[in-house]
DNA sequence: CGTAAAGTTGAATTCTTTCAAACACGGTGG
DNA sequence: CCACCGTGTTTGAAAGAATTCAACTTTACG
């Protein structure tokens, strides 16, 4: 019964080809122990949690697009990263105590919550291969987030900041060709990368002039891949092997 | 005969208190089924591989400095992460795949070759747990570092640089009083922060005026942890939380 | 339609880099 | 023992990048 209803879950989902999630309904499919996922809607610009709230286990984003976030000394915003549709939402060293970040969403968004992972690590190696993994990709990511905000200027960064976007969208089928949505406001991108809304705005005043890319209405066009590639450099490699390895 | 040896080897192990190392330890003095680690030297200013190797499983650092370092397209070097005595190297998303960074010694080190952690993920899940606990901690730093490279200016990056690693090193027994092992070169902080080394020496030098710390021949001592620690603001905290959790 | 939020533009200031040149120190070989 | 060399550190001056402040335009949305 309960097996059942799960088939039906995962079966049904856009998400079941990514990530843990494949692991997780062979799993559920298999098993009554374990809690069906259950789906949690999330409107635009609402939070999931707030950081410094106690948590309560992990998400996998199902639809939509989640931000977390942060808030410095000096009271400026920022973003730690971009989650897209089938990444984990919610993991931290200390699953059980105060969130480190707060989760919002950008667009209305459906997140699933995920069954206990951790107990279902006892049982089942291969999840705890693949958490292992996913959290290994998260802080690849990480790193090379910090290594393009340290080393590279603004248009650098924003063209980088894009592509990468751009990159993990493709991956999982979130694009029409060269376009892909972007919710993403200039002051999203400013507090993700360490700029001035001001500063990301000319910038990409000069991008779209120099017909890289085109931007409105939270629609991103990629219009010379090649161009971009060259200017950001080969520095998107390890997201590569992040993919493959799904 | 092999449970012995191992027994004999991580009890005289001075890291045997933290991170993966007890629970490696147990599993280690009960069953023979696993080689006991080797202890490999690590010369100083010597690789343990290069970027694009092929990679052969983790390893632990059990004493002295090691970077890990990636080349920018532009032949800068970013600088990662400092890997501290205890903390393990080498972990990426494909453990197989050509290897991310470079690893190099900024001192004399010891290395010591971990079993495969993967194997003994699937007949003791506690290690399963331990190693995704040590990636999130992983994923957590970088964030802080990419955080404080993003939205500060060189000042407050060198501070928080500086705090962090003392922290770190304190926690680890790494210290006299304020007093730590420094063996970073202004190089070194250049390319971790993403500053010139002439703005990193000039910034050093306010920061010693201002008897914030002291600094030479490789030692540092924090001479204001107070105003330094206001000066870099609360966040340090998420450190906190994960060395807790060891 | 009106208001709030997001985007755009200019000019002045601040921070960081770049270029150029010394200086200090440790180690090497004569 | 000292001269020499290389690495790492220190300092000055000019150029470049990003921020700040201020004002204005456009877009989104009830």
């Amino acid at each position: 019964m309960k097996a059942n209803s799960s088939i039906t879950f995962c079966s049904n989902c856009p998400r079941n080809h990514f990530g843990l999630c494949p692991s997780i309904a062979k799993i559920l499919s298999q098993e009554s122990e374990f809690h069906s996922p259950k789906l949690v809607p999330l409107p635009a610009k609402q939070y999931l949690y707030h950081q410094g709230e106690q948590r309560h286990g992990l998400y996998i984003l199902r639809e939509g697009w989640v931000l977390l976030t942060t808030m410095t000394k000096l009271g400026k915003r920022q973003i730690i990263r971009s989650v897209l549709p089938g990444e984990i939402l919610g993991s931290q060293p200390d699953l059980h105590g105060p969130a480190l970040y707060s989760a919002i969403a950008l667009q209305n968004s459906i997140v699933c919550t995920a069954p206990d992972l951790l107990k279902m690590c006892t049982a089942h190696p291969e999840i705890a291969l693949k958490l292992v993994w996913a959290e290994a990709c998260e802080t690849t990511l990480t790193e090379l987030y910090m290594t393009n905000i340290a080393h590279r200027d603004a248009r650098e960064k924003i063209a980088f900041m894009i592509l990468e976007l751009y990159q993990r969208l493709k991956f999982r089928g979130i694009n029409n060709g060269y376009i892909v949505p972007f919710p993403l406001s200039q002051e999203d991108i400013a507090d993700t990368l360490g700029l001035t809304t001001i500063h990301v705005n000319r910038t990409l005043h000069k991008l779209r002039q120099e017909n890289l890319i085109s931007l409105h209405k939270h629609e991103l066009t990629i219009l010379d891949y090649e161009k971009l590639y060259t200017l950001v450099g080969m520095e998107l490699k390890p997201l590569d092997t992040c993919d493959i390895l799904t």
